[in-house]
Formats: structure tokens, sequence, C-alpha cells
DNA sequence: CTGTTAGCGCCTTCAA
DNA sequence: TTGAAGGCGCTAACAG
């Protein structure tokens, strides 16, 4: 007997070799299939290896071609709708590419995003999505920039995902995505509606897209006439709680508004929460809009106007960059628009 | 200028040590932190890996430890709310123990779902999660069985969430869910209503998961009184969508129900959704009850009645018994209780 | 505290 | 069509 698959002993190429009675040069074209092979040698192989139900070691292989069959991913948060959906796009794609994804939740952190890059890049990804929101602060955008560079070199490829290139570096692709057109078109809506006092509920100060979807919201508020006085903007976290917990306490505070302008769906959909527990009507006596039409945008109840971004074509429009192109480039946004369903109407007549 | 780091040339720990004027080995325990070395030859080590900022390779350790640093995940499908908070739940503990994660969406399909495992073997990855249904097959069983071994064999892990173990193999551990009391429990809470006539929306056939919480629904709803006659079961994949066809088909072919119970939460949103398209009211003239509460099963409106599963908790107690258990273990179910919320009550009086 | 020496498991020329 | 040999980049003894 030849048992040499007993308990310990860590089977190899060579074990399957012996076995087939070949070289180990000869297994691994069986293996890989890239290389002529007689019929007869490649049936004891295949027998060998299942014999010893022997699966390749990546590894070994990622060392001598300096490939590893990875696509790197990293998210605020796999659980949040926004993300999950743009991965599930990206994965489509990387499935079909015959490569395996990496997930990282960097939960938003800046520094932890860096320390995932760093990680991916040990793991020597094939390529990288940094997907969402980032950090404006120099030294961070600096750092990024760095990264960047690093993966360029590495022969890698990062692709920005839904964030604009940071300054200092060509090394990145970036696959856009319209925030600053997403803000305007909620901010030109509710305006449209005859709105004047708006809640404006924007995410984290000193991101990317906390910044060009305020920015849209107040230019398309504007030239629906509504007053810069007349818009109360508040950040948090773009979550269904901070959602909730802003427009809770605006209500404690008596403060006035005929609207409620999200910056994300899930915080709308805290605002939701918010009213009715407070037993104010939407969109009778407050409307409420978001941005991104996550799934369940479609079945609160009322059912949320908000902006359509399409969010796995994006995720797979970035993998296919990732994964294919031959140097960085940037893909401009798909186009968002408006998805007007019964969560905003006229204000109440005062 | 000892410029190795010119394009073209891949940098590696001997590039390091030659512009530090040590050798590899002190260079490796430097970026390991793993063994003394002096403060001044540690300086300059660092100067010389961030000059070309270096990354270690990480396929060339796993070679020698045979540990990669990778907790595999099989799931269904990343975007559903199910998954994505059994993974976050798992992210959570595998970042804490150092391993970065790798994720597969399967698809439900069982033979895509062996496949991934295979990948993960090839990958070396440290342990691996199966999570959710699994088929019922006894082919399908064996060769799962089979892939226990052999990750066994490889000195990895396989842990199975929510799925009973295969026959044939004293391999993988398990972290249960309590599917089959999760079904007794919406049975009993519905026939407790009074309701008579039910439809069941059941999850695709021949898997675990739809077979126990049909075969707990049914003992719940008739120690509660209903008939077995009372109930009619109809099968689909879950989620939103074919929990909407499957009402509005019932409806349509004027089938006469008091009450829906889905086998998850988002077939459940997927009969809301039919039902107000019918012009029905819920609670008032159908009742309607899911499984898993997800996060968004509170904010639908009426708020969804269902049961809760504590799902990132699982992710989390399937990534340590992944990643720190000393052999093969089944860990019973965290407790599962039901959520009552407006979409259940009394049936309409005949 | 630091250097030397063997590999880890596989792929890829180069010869035969 | 197959085998032999070197090396991918790093780590872990073992010396010193």
């Amino acid at each position: 007997m030849d048992e040499l698959a007993v308990a310990g002993h860590r089977v190899t190429l060579i074990d399957v070799a012996n076995r087939a009675g070949v070289s180990p040069a000869t297994v691994s074209r069986v293996l890989n299939n890239n290389y002529p092979v007689a019929a007869s040698t490649r049936e004891r192989v295949v027998e060998a290896v299942q014999h010893f139900d022997y699966v390749l070691n990546v590894h070994a292989g990622a060392l001598v071609h300096a490939r590893s069959g990875i696509l790197g991913i990293v998210v605020a948060d796999v659980s949040d709708p926004f993300f999950s959906e743009i991965v599930r796009g990206a994965q489509d794609v990387a499935e079909a590419a015959g490569h395996l994804t990496m997930i990282c939740s960097s939960g938003a952190d800046p520094r932890q995003e860096l320390a995932y890059l760093t990680l991916l890049r040990n793991h020597r990804a094939d390529a990288v999505l940094l997907v969402g929101a980032g950090s404006e602060q120099p030294e961070l955008q600096a750092a990024l920039a760095r990264q960047a560079d690093g993966i360029a070199r590495q022969g890698s490829r990062l692709v920005l995902v839904g964030r604009p290139a940071p300054v200092g570096t060509d090394a990145a692709s970036v696959v856009e995505l319209d925030n600053h057109r997403s803000g305007a078109l909620i901010g030109e809506h509710l305006a449209g509606l005859g709105h004047r006092r708006i809640r404006y509920l924007a995410g984290p100060t000193g991101t990317t897209t906390t910044s060009a979807r305020l920015a849209g919201f107040l230019e398309g508020a504007r030239a629906g006439g509504v007053l810069r006085s007349g818009v109360e903007v508040v950040h948090g976290p773009q979550n269904r709680d901070t959602g909730r917990r802003l427009v809770r306490r605006a209500l404690e505070d008596g403060a006035v508004f005929s609207a409620v302008a999200a910056s994300n769906d899930l915080m709308a959909i805290g605002a939701l929460v918010a009213l009715r527990e407070a037993g104010l009507r939407v969109p009778d006596d407050v409307s409420v809009v978001g941005i991104d039409d996550v799934p369940v945008a479609a079945d609160v109840t009322p059912g949320l106007s908000t902006v359509h971004l399409p969010l796995s074509e994006l995720g797979a429009a970035a993998a296919e960059l990732a994964l294919t192109a031959a140097s960085a480039l940037v893909q401009p946004a798909l186009p968002a628009y408006l998805v007007i369903r019964e969560s905003t109407a006229r204000p109440p007549a005062a």
C-alpha cells in the first residue's frame, strides 16, 4: 500500500505523481490542462488525484505566476444594501472571470480602509475595488494615492467606485456615481412641490459623498426657489437609526419643516419611522425623500421617493474595469434618475 | 543609487535586506514582529521597507506555515439580508482574529456550493463557513461529506451554519438555527389568533430549511386547532418577488385564506405588496407573518410580525467555532422568539 | 541579536 | 509527449 494519505502527511503534487508513476510536471500539466498529455497518462493521473482527493495549492502557484485569482473589495459595511448590491454586481463579474472575492468591511473608517488595502496587497489581489465615500482630509488622500501607486507597482489595479480619484496619482481607475446630480434631483423635486423649509439629513462631514450630495441638493433647491436659510443641514452616519434620531430630535426641538431630504435611503427610512412615531402623516404633513433606491425603498409605506442609482451595474462595471482594463481609466457615471413614489407631495397649506 | 524599485523589478525581502544591510531573516523578523531585533537594526529595516513601500507576500508565508489567514464563507446571496447579517457577524470575529474573509455566493445551487468549497480548499482557507439551507439529495449530501473530510485532512475546518451536518462524516462542526421551532412559533401564533385557512409560502423543495420550517409550522398550526386541509403550501425561491407572485396568483385563483405564513421575511414582504396591490388591508383582511426578523421587517408598514433569529450572533458564533475550536462540535441554536408587530390580528368575522 | 541554510509546493524552461 | 532542475518569496531552525 502506498498510503501516503495517512493522517499527518499533507498530500502534494509529488504524492500524486508517485502514485500515477509520472513526474510532477506531468501532474501539473494535467491539472492545469494547459499542455498536451497522452490520454492514457492523463487517466492515471486523474485516478491518483481522485484517490487522494487532491487539490492544488494556490499559494504555490501564486508565487510562480505572481497572480492570485483574487478580487479584493473594500466597503464600509456588507450588510448595508447600498454596498451589498454593489458587491453582488461585482461578484457576478468576478466569478465569470474565475476570480474569488475577498470582502473587507472598513466601518467607514479611512484608516481601516488603508489597512485593508495593505492586507489585500499582502495577498497580491489581482485587483482591488474601493467602494463608497472617501475622506477629504489631505493626509488621508495622500496616503490613498500612495497605496494606489503601490498597488500599481505590484502589477495590480485599484478601482475607486463612487468616489473621485485622490490627487497625486494616476494609478487608480474610477467608476463614477453621480452624487452631485442625485442631490440636485431631490432638491429640485422638493422645491418644485413648493417646499420652502427643508431638513437635510447629511452623511458624516468630511467625506466626498456627503459633500457632493449636499452641494447638489443646495443648488437644486435654490434653483427651485428655496432660500439657503430655508434648509437646515444636520450630519450623522448614514444609517436608519441616525435618520430616526435626527428627525426625532428636530421634532422635539420644535423645528419647523415640511420636508425631510435624506442623503441616503436608510436615513430616509429612519425619518419615516420617527415621523410615524410622532403621529405625523407622510406625505400629508411632511414629505420624505432619499437617495440610492435600495430594494427596500419600494417596500416601506408610503413607498419612498428617491433617486435611482444603478448599484449592481456599478459593481459589475467596476469589476470589469478592474479585471480587464489595460490602464487606469475613468468611467463616467451611469444615469441616475428620480423615482417618485408616495412619500412626497405638496406641503400642507400653511 | 540602489534603485531596485525601478519599473519591472518586483521588490522582495531581499531588496529590503540589501538596502538595510541586514540578512533577509532579520527583515522577516522585523516585519512579523515575532523575534527580538536591536532597535537600531529595526530602524534601518523600517526605513528600507518604507523606501520601497514594501509589503510581504502572503503566499510565500502560507507555503511555509500551511496557514493562509483566510476565512471562507459560502452563502446563497450576499445581498439577501439574512445572509449579509450573518456575514457581518462572522466578519467582525474574523477581523479580530486577524483573518480576511473570502465570500462566495452560490446562488443556492448545491453544485456551485461544492465548487466553491474546492476553490476555498485551493486557497487553503483556515476555515470555511457554509451558511444556510442545504440540499437533502443523498448524492449531494455525500459529496458534501467528502468535502468535509477533505477539508479536515488539510488541517482546516468546516462549519455548517443553520443546516444539519451531512450524514457520513464527523469532520464538520455545526451551529444550529432552530428552523423547526421558528415554523412552529408562527403556526401557533396564527392558529391562536383564530386563523383556520392559511397560505404557507415555503422555500424551494428538497432543502433542509424548507422542510424543517414547514414541518414545524404544520405541527404548530395543528396544535392550535388548524386542520391540515386548512393549510395550502406553495413553494418557490425565498425572495420578495416570489412572495408577491405566489400571493397574487392565489388571489387571482380565488383562493380563500385569512392569513399568509411565509417561510422567510422577504417572501412575507412580497406578500404584503401583493395584498396591498389587490386592495386588501393587512391585518384587517389578511394577516401576514414571516421568519428571520431581518432589519427591514420593522420598517415595512404594517410592521411585520415574525420570528427573531439571532443572525449576526450566529455568524459570530460560527466564526468563533471555526477559528478556535479544537475539534468538530455542535453548537445548539441560540433562542428564537416571536416578535409580534402589526401585520397579524384575528381574522375578519366571516 | 543576527546570519546561514534548507526547504514550503508548484510551474516552467530546457532536454530528451 | 515526458522528465529534470531551478526558482518563485519567505520563514524557521540552527549556528554563531
